[in-house]
RNA sequence: GCGCCCGUAGCUCAGCGGAAGAGCGGCGGCCUUCUAAGCCGUUGGUCGGGGGUUCGAAUCCCUCCGGGCGCACCA
């Protein structure tokens, strides 16, 4: 008896008991709510239905739900059928029906937990983006972990994913960095709006050495070497952090080709022929108004520049151009002033906003010392990479520490914290439980505890009638409708918080069930059963682990 | 002034129409048997305040308070 098949077995009871009424009740699947109960108490499911028809059809909560308990209890597989409180029916299903998914999920393995709910779907994933100025910050770090892991979510739904990344390595900031790189080659202080901290030294040291000339050039040409090498490097090393943070890109993308190759000059072409184009003050602008934006933007500056507005307008063109549906853009909470005009540069296009666009803002990261708040700047140097955070806690710690929580929520980071209480990390809560699984699969196998029995199989789903059991199993059926979940709301942290109760889950069944018989006691086919659960758990929590980017170790 | 996010246990945060949660911390237990990075018990909450919608609100709507971040012909 799986979910659905209660589910659909609802609805026709609800059709019998109206018809009998005279009354025409047809329920959407939608109103058939089946939900795992928050208490143990309330059964294996719960349904809410006989509280939602009730007046529909015109019964009293209580004896509607009454009337479907009766109907319900006969099915084969349901074990009892309860109505509580003011019609809630909770339905506790057999074990053998509920044991039956261990061996699907064993059966499926790595496929377990994926969907069709967006296979064909072209989806283009923005984030990260950071200009090669400075290494990769905490916030920076948050959406590498963030969006990466969004992209396998989304993947496991079956869209087909582009990881990219867009940057620019020119203008008024590249122009600060160089001047810093050349700045600290002399010996001179950080200049004003310059960038300090300790790579600007470490970036210029490798520019001069692999560049001795640079002494005897004049202070403008030097200047240039430095933004020129200085820049490649600093990209280089923003890679490399990332690749080593498991993150890889499947584009890096350069804002300037957008002009080189004249992207900009053919996407303003064609929101003039959509007639959304004007000409006022001397600049051209685009009429965001129109599309639900509070001002109008200007494109092309009065001095004949393309405005920052004009890239965006390019790059988003480009990318639908590029065969992508569904175009998603991370961004950082001060960037949430965007979202307006971003819309309306989609509307314009003639797309549907938050369809083809959708623009993810994310909460800042603060770090915190001491329970105070650490103001990070660039320009001072006081800020934390991602490379400090890794070093400081590993690459598993620091991804799963950015991911359990929603980006709606201001993360506070303490290093201190996280430095000391390495193990109060719930990563390893999860990471041991799987190891767990893998060490009592080493365990049982050397003493025999197999699932076959000399060639016969010896799962039989009816010998898990534990609670710990059915809870465990019961948490096992979430996980592909969490997967869809987090696919669809765009939330990776869905993902660590299930897989917290799922370690939680067979932990405490760990502790009550013995896999491997003592000694003393017969090996029979309860443990062989069982150590199919043990597997299921085992796959899960590696599927589950792998949807975030975090390892699952065989050892702890 | 306008806009976005947040306000749930001492701390960090889940839950976002259906029967108040986790981790950490505090206190007390459990290793001669499959990993004690674990388990069990206990402590702890007018879900920021007030209205409204609903059979039912931490969850949706309005309003107020508090905190964070923004409102360029900058990038």
């Amino acid at each position: 008896m799986t979910p659905a098949a209660l589910q659909v077995a609802i609805r026709d009871l609800v059709g019998t008991v109206a018809a009998d009424r005279g009354v025409d009740a047809a329920l959407s699947e939608a109103e058939i709510v089946l939900e795992r109960p928050r208490s143990r108490e309330h059964g294996d499911w719960a349904s809410t239905v006989a509280m939602r028809a009730a007046k529909r059809i015109g019964m009293a909560p209580r004896d509607l739900a009454a009337q479907l308990a009766t109907g319900l209890q006969r099915l084969p597989g349901v074990a009892a059928v309860d109505v509580a409180g003011p019609g809630f029916i909770n339905i506790t299903l057999e074990a053998a029906a509920a044991g039956e998914l261990a061996r699907r999920i064993v059966t499926e393995g790595e496929a377990y937990g994926r969907g069709e709910a967006l296979t064909g779907v072209r989806m283009n994933l923005e984030f990260v983006s950071a200009n090669p100025t400075g290494p990769v910050h905490l916030g920076g770090t948050r959406w590498a972990a963030v969006g990466d892991s969004l992209a396998r979510i989304l993947a496991a739904q079956g869209a087909d994913v582009a990881r990219e990344y867009y940057f620019n390595d020119h203008g008024a900031q590249i122009d600060r960095f160089s001047a810093s790189l050349l700045a600290a080659h002399l010996g001179e202080p950080t200049p004003e709006d310059g960038y300090g901290g300790a790579y600007i030294g470490e970036i210029a040291a490798r520019v001069a050495a692999a560049h001795p000339e640079v002494d005897d050039l004049p202070r403008e040409e030097a200047r240039e070497v430095f933004r020129r090498e200085g820049v490649d490097l600093m990209f280089g090393d923003i890679r490399s952090s990332l690749h080593d943070f498991g993150v890889d890109f499947d584009v890096y993308f350069h804002e300037n080709s957008l002009y080189e190759s004249g992207a900009v000059e053919h996407a303003v072409a064609r929101l003039r022929e959509l007639g959304h184009i004007y000409e006022a003050d001397g600049a051209t602008w685009l009429r965001t108004t129109e599309f639900g934006d509070d001002r109008d933007r200007v494109v092309l500056k009065s001095n004949g520049e393309a405005a920052y507005i004009a890239g965006d307008i390019a790059y988003y063109l480009n990318k639908r151009e590029r065969g992508f549906d569904r175009c998603l853009i991370m961004l950082g909470a001060d960037h949430h002033g965007y979202i307006g005009r971003l819309m309306a540069v989609a509307a314009a296009f003639g797309d549907t906003p938050y369809v083809n666009l959708e623009v993810l803002i994310g909460q800042m990261v603060n770090l915190v010392k001491d329970g105070v708040p650490m103001r990070m700047s660039k320009r001072a140097g006081t800020v934390i990479t991602m490379e400090d955070l890794v070093d400081a806690v590993g690459v598993d710690a620091a991804r799963y520490t950015l991911v359990r929580s929603s980006v709606d929520t201001a993360l506070d980071v303490d290093l201190d914290l996280v430095a000391k209480h390495t193990n109060d990390n719930p990563v390893y809560y999860v990471q041991y439980a799987h190891a767990r699984t893998r060490s009592v699969a080493r365990n049982a196998d050397a003493a025999g505890v197999t699932r076959h029995d000399g060639g016969e199989d010896a799962f039989d789903p009816a010998l898990l009638t534990h609670p710990t059991e059915s809870e465990l199993l019961g948490t096992l059926e979430q996980f592909p409708r969490t997967v869809e979940r987090a696919a669809e709301l765009r939330e990776p942290h869905r993902i660590a918080r299930y897989l917290e109760q799922l370690a939680g889950n067979y932990h405490r069944w760990y502790d009550s069930c013995r896999i491997i018989p003592p000694a003393g006691e017969e090996l029979g086919p309860v443990h062989r059963t069982r150590r199919v659960v043990n597997e299921a758990v085992g796959q899960v929590l590696r599927n589950g682990l792998g949807l975030l980017g975090v390892g699952a170790p065989d050892r702890m």
